[in-house]
DNA sequence: CATGAATGAGCGTTCATTCAT
DNA sequence: TATGAATGAACGCTCATTCAT
């Protein structure tokens, strides 16, 4: 009974962390991340500005949850994409072409991760350490290619790196060029150049 | 006599508005763009803090200024480099080797063209022009290298954007795996990828 | 039974509220009056913040209650040095020995006594009365001093109070010119000037 | 000009700073040091929150300065007391009807000084250097006294402390034995037992 | 009677902008 | 045009008390 009441609370509590989390993502995904006040998360989660800081330590720390989280599903997709059974450069196409639609979705959440105030020591170690993450799972990708043949012997974290950057680009398209471009365009052309190059070797 | 006084409203003017945009550059070098406050900028440039609003709208003006100077000697810079009478991929790799020297020296700078709290409509459509000049000219150097048939024939403001990302994130480097290398070796690994792609055409 | 379940109840009543003065009592020695919230009070008690109300009318009301616990010590204690069968001089020399001692092991909680906050109407009463027992056995024991001629003819509630902030004074010592003395050094000075005052009586 | 300008400007500051610390000290007097919140002086000052800051760092540096004034004003009157050419008995006299009405019109300001909560390390240090002047200038009237064969040879400092002990325990009057008498009746009780003392010599 | 999450008023402080001089 | 003090809304956070379970 004590366990069941105490399970209770536990869920309770990890019922409220989620709501909170999800309230303050659809905030963040609407007004960007200065429309995050604690009041207005309180008011928007209907609880009191004061509850929040029964589940939470401070702002800080939802923010932090709410990017590991969204970074913690689209790590789950990543591998997923990249332990198919298919070409490497269907996997390179397909997490491409995952992280324009994420992207297309979650682009403000992706706008706190590029935003200076959210660094610091702390934070910037756990930005640094998903962000490995997300490199390495790219960087096995191509690892892999290399292992089979498929693609050149590149170092595997440049690749992985320039491959993200690539992506980030068009993902961001700030200067509007690629908005009429659907996801599946666009990873096309992403790798027609990253698998490709753009020099002409015949002519050489 | 009325033209010429308004002529030395104007050079006073203008002057005024050089010094703040110095200024205000300066301190968010050094301090961020948080460290940018008006009564800071006033008292560093020398001024009251209103004086300032007599030579611009609001702060927004003033940052967007700042960005576009930066933007504007960037882009001058890659058009030299653009210009000179060498292949083409030497000239992307001078652009490249020139964006990661700015961009140490000015990484202040570019966080905040990430910062969304400096996305507003207005200089929404300026970041979108300067963004587009700046894939001009990568575009328009590109073209040549395909006219000259040292490229192949690629989308050129692709291969621009392209570019421009793989150079972006190497330039920030989130994950610090390339905090040894210097600007040079950054561009050659750039190029490396960029030129040839990564794909083992041999082996199909 | 319904007697004997009254009693329990009752016996259960004030082990509760022993607990909880107690608790507070080691909170305020060691964290000071604002370390003791209701929260961190519950906690260390291992009850539920909620439950202190059952106890308890609010937060003032224990604070009032581990004062007058800590008075009822002292005064018991005081009162068995002034019951002592020796030299008047001697008691009130133990009276304040034992002050600086309990002062010193005490003091965080005479702190709250001095703090404003915690004076209001009710609580104000308790402290006067708090004060008056005090004050009486110092007084009662000079009352006796004067029947036995070892005392001048003073007024002893004056008497009493001026033993009593000369001792107060010398504990808080604000600025730290007595810290190197103990509680012996500190009675005897304390008794040095109140026995013979300071006047020279021969020079007259 | 340029000079008047500045000056007029100084005396418009320290009119502003001398109106802030009128206020919080009339505010402490009437409600106590918790009834000084910035919004409440600011309003009672007839300013706004934010001009507070304007004039002053925090809250801490006005609280301290109200104190510093009024340790200040209470220093200078000592001073001019102790400095009289009376016999010292008259001085330590006169100090302490002072004390007495001065304190019975600032009695929440000299609240302010027991609350623990002011004791930062730095205003702690503060404290002490002003409780070191105020036993300073006892202390310096009873050496006097002690040169001019007034005085028994007893240890200055302790003779003020105690001085003060007596004097700050009547002026508190916790139990309200003392509440009818007025500060000239009191000085004349403290007097009557630090100059004698309490023993009756006569009887030993 | 026990619980402990929910409440919500209240705090000190910041800073872009305004405006009387 | 220059000044710089005044403004005031907004922020993150605390904690004694309440009350549904």
């Amino acid at each position: 009974m004590a366990r069941l009441s105490q399970k209770m609370k536990e869920m309770v509590t990890e019922n409220m962390r989620r709501t909170i989390f999800e309230t303050s993502e659809k905030i963040i995904l609407r007004d960007g991340i200065d429309g995050l006040t604690m009041e207005h998360l309180a008011h928007e989660a209907e609880i009191s500005a004061g509850s929040v800081y029964n589940y939470f330590e401070n702002k800080e720390e939802i923010i932090d949850g709410v990017m590991k989280n969204m970074f913690h599903r689209l790590l789950e997709n990543l591998e997923t994409i990249s332990g198919a059974n298919v070409p490497t450069h269907e996997k390179l196409h397909g997490i491409a072409k995952f992280m324009f639609d994420d992207f297309s979705q979650k682009r403000r959440l992706f706008d706190v991760l590029m935003d200076r105030r959210h660094f610091h020591k702390h934070s910037k170690k756990k930005r640094a350490e998903g962000h490995m993450k997300l490199l390495n799972i790219i960087s096995g990708t191509i690892k892999n290619g290399i292992d089979s043949g498929e693609l050149h012997a590149v170092e595997p974290e440049l690749a992985a790196s320039v491959f993200l950057g690539m992506v980030r680009e068009l993902q961001i398209d700030h200067a509007g060029i690629f908005k009429k471009c659907n996801s599946q365009e666009l990873a096309d052309k992403v790798m027609l150049i990253y698998l490709s190059g753009i020099e002409n070797k015949g002519a050489k």
